[in-house]
DNA sequence: TTGAAAGCGGTACCAT
DNA sequence: ATGGTACCGCTTTCAA
């Protein structure tokens, strides 16, 4: 049986509260007292009950608060399982959980919903941002004022008193694919990486990680100049159609984002389907039905359930026991898949 | 706020005590009554809070055994601490998990681990097996004689009434390491596949999809007869010097169990490490040096740590809440890994 | 500075 | 068949 805070309260010669009060530093208690109760409960290797603590919390709740951008997207779909997983977990807890979706970008808003949930009382906020100085100041005044914890995910804002971002490594997303590449392609060749927008970050890195690895470590192959479909399948496609006619020893392609459908269609109007492999990122429903019937050889994936679950779960951690993640990095993992394990 | 008994106990206009006993069909209630309650219960979407519940259980605790054959292998190894993981967390419920390891296969021992646990309470087990009509027997046993909920995991025993199995999709994976060969061979030629003995079923289900899946869908390679290793390097590194200079166009080996260094030893030996592709399983510390070294192209995982935290898991959702997992067979993900994500 | 007590949500036992 | 009550471990408020 687990030792309890009554236990060390018998054995001390006090009271549960004054046990209470000298193990969390609540004050209010004689320094000699609690340094003996903390000897004591260190002895016993006394562990707090977690039932027992959230019951007692129950009288004035955890509220947390979890703000999504660009929710009709399929991608973030798939983060929205993780966030509702989390959520149904911890209401059983009686953790409130209050999710509000946003979509598209729409930075205004998300300012708005953040004041809306510090006032409701949350304790702290997942939040899925997008580059923004307003956001950046707005973590850092919240953070200032009310101390409060806020940890970002899918997409990060750096440089931020945040508790931490949750989300892929897409440096690294980036040169695993380029050792995947070198491994499936047979003769020398240009490669090309297609990539969304010039100024979304994750993006860049994703190709930028590509490119370098391949001109690092894979000297068969040649990093051409990166191109931007931006999310767009139609742009994809040109992007696709031009490169392959223009090198005709075209070995390989990478597609960061949406658009994979527009790289697929081009190649199957040419007959390369098969002949020049695809690489592409998230395992979102139309992703995994190119990967199944061979138009891409392997998905990367980004754990988008993680990317939902865990920052929900680290505000708990942290609220509920006061532990901080490990690092202000908490990279989910980087998943390959091929047509068999979709 | 979530709803609570004593909410619909009001509403209802009866006790706590009585909208427990009717909501659980607890007997000694009114059909009529309990069916009122019910109906209350379900319009207002009540849901048992966990830690209410977890602390009523607190007087007397769910203890839940775990037996663990083979703790001296570096995989087991891995297995152990997503156990441990899972102690830890459900022993800040008051849950008691309590483990047994067992050295090598012992199923004797087992037997009476099992009696153990038993005896001392535990309400559900979580079992490493191993193929023995011993243990389906006395899991047949526990099942008819104590309804006693067990779980397999890792290894399983099937045709037996088990709560559920958790492990590997073995064949699965082995077809899997067929599409990973394929995309990465340069030139056809014959692929090997060594695994460990020829009465471990998972180790022949593995080789098995792999040769299969050669066989129908990847015509320009050809699989030979599988040979057993025994989980010994030694014999590997003989099998496979064997293979290199009897098929001088050797295409790739596939090593499914321990002894992944006997192969990496007899190829770099040859001079032909990155030459003839390697694809093994496991993700133990020495695999992972020979992944990062490129002895070996991928890694298959299995997901040990889930596969040691889960079956806990289960066990304790049955026992908390009644809740059955939702099929007999709970697979583990496979996990593809590079020397970028090790 | 300390203790006593109430209460969180659910379970179980004992009266009635 | 039903209600009342004690209790699980912890937090918090109120008295002392």
């Amino acid at each position: 049986m687990a030792v309890t805070l009554k236990q060390i309260a018998e054995l001390a010669g006090v009271s549960r509260g004054t046990v209470d009060r000298a193990l969390y530093d609540r004050g209010r208690v004689n320094p000699e007292v609690a340094a003996h109760i903390k000897q004591i409960a260190a002895e016993l290797g006394y562990q707090p009950n977690r039932a027992g603590r959230a019951l007692a919390l129950a009288k004035n709740p955890i509220r947390i608060g979890v703000i999504i951008q660009s929710v009709e997207t399929p991608f973030i779909q798939l983060v929205l399982e993780g966030v509702h997983a989390a959520a149904d977990e911890l209401g059983e807890m009686g953790v409130q959980v209050m999710i509000r979706q946003i979509q598209s970008i729409d930075i205004p808003a998300v300012q708005r919903t953040m004041d809306e949930l510090v006032e409701a009382g949350c304790g702290g906020i997942a939040l899925l941002p997008a580059e923004s100085s307003a956001l950046r100041i707005k973590i850092r005044r919240l953070h200032e004022e009310r101390q409060l914890p806020i940890v970002t995910f899918n997409s990060d804002i750096a440089d931020t008193p945040r508790l931490c971002f949750v989300g892929l490594n897409n440096r690294l997303s980036g040169q695993t694919a380029a050792g995947l590449m070198h491994a499936i392609v047979h003769r020398p060749g240009p490669v090309l990486a297609i990539t969304g927008h010039k100024d979304k970050r994750a993006m860049q890195e994703r190709a930028n990680g590509f490119n370098e690895e391949i001109r690092t470590a894979y000297p068969s192959l040649t990093a051409l100049p990166t191109e931007y479909c931006y999310d767009d399948a139609a742009r994809a496609y040109d992007i696709t159609r031009r490169a392959a006619s223009h090198y005709s020893s075209l070995a390989g392609i990478l597609i960061c984002t949406n658009g994979q459908d527009g790289v697929c269609r081009a190649l199957a109007e040419r007959g390369l389907t098969g002949k020049i492999p695809v690489i592409g990122y998230d395992l979102t429903p139309d992703n995994c039905n190119n990967l199944r019937s061979g138009r891409v050889d392997f998905l990367l994936g980004q754990d988008s359930f993680s990317q939902g679950y865990r920052p929900i779960m680290l505000l708990f951690d942290y609220l509920f026991t006061g532990k901080a993640p490990e690092s202000e990095y908490v990279y989910t993992d980087i998943v390959i898949k091929t047509r068999y394990l979709v």
